[in-house]
DNA sequence: GCGACAG
DNA sequence: ATCTTGTCGC
């Protein structure tokens, strides 16, 4: 039967990717505003090898209250797609999917390495996993996609809007005094400014997350074996 | 036409 | 993302 057309992460062609965002966009729920304590949260991170043809995709499920790490699972595997900016999901998706069906609970928020709403198309890596998994989901970015900001104020919790046209499509966040700042956008299910608390609720000490941080350690450890 | 461009 | 030397600082 048909092959293309119908499987939201394996696109065979550009146009065939930017036909799955435009088709699932309508999809993402922007309204929110997601749980105000969850009692779990992940983390998800891919690593590469330096020859570019494997990578490992890594999910870490944290306890929200202690950020201790109470599940977690990994995936070997091969880039999906080509690295094209803004269809970078489609990369690492399918990986990340495996390793969340071998996770053994449901975590109750996403935390994905890269953004959601801060996208050409307003529908990145974090919107897309949201919604092909129905949780609640956001996007934080170590450097910016799209939009305009200023640098906000220089201590912890410090933010300034990221836009993109008329759009506020996420917020520069100072997770640590004086270190640059992360940038934060909704996935789905969730509001901007419960986005914003989750992420400094993970950042008490270092400028990324822990849930990214946990993910990153677990996928180069997962691809130190694998190669 | 020229840069910019998540990971 | 990954490849990379040294350097500053707790």
């Amino acid at each position: 039967m048909s092959t293309g057309s119908s499987d939201v992460t394996t696109p065979g062609s550009v146009a065939a990717a930017v036909a799955v965002q435009e088709e699932l966009r309508p999809l993402v729920d922007l309204v929110g505003p997601g749980p105000s304590a969850p009692a779990t949260v992940a983390g998800l991170d891919v690593a590469y090898a330096k020859s570019g043809d494997l990578l490992a995709a890594a999910v870490t499920v944290l306890d929200a209250r202690t950020l201790a790490v109470v599940d977690s699972a990994v995936c070997v595997g091969r880039p999906a797609f080509g690295y094209v900016p803004g269809l970078f999901a489609f990369r690492e998706l399918p990986a990340l999917l495996a390793a969340l069906d071998r996770l053994t609970t449901r975590p109750a928020l996403l935390v994905c390495d890269g953004h959601g709403l801060a996208h050409p198309r307003r529908f990145g890596l974090a919107c897309h996993l949201g919604v092909v998994t129905g949780l609640p989901a956001i996007g934080v970015g170590k450097t910016p996609l799209v939009g305009e900001w200023v640098p906000p104020a220089a201590e912890r919790g410090a933010w300034s809007p990221l836009r993109d046209g008329n759009d506020v499509v996420g917020r520069v966040l100072r997770t640590q005094a004086g270190v640059k700042p992360v940038f934060v956008s909704v996935g789905h299910r969730m509001s901007l400014d419960n986005a914003t608390a989750q992420v400094l609720a993970l950042t008490p000490r270092y400028r990324l997350p822990e849930t990214t941080r946990t993910a990153d350690r677990l996928c180069r450890d997962a691809l130190t074996q694998a190669s």
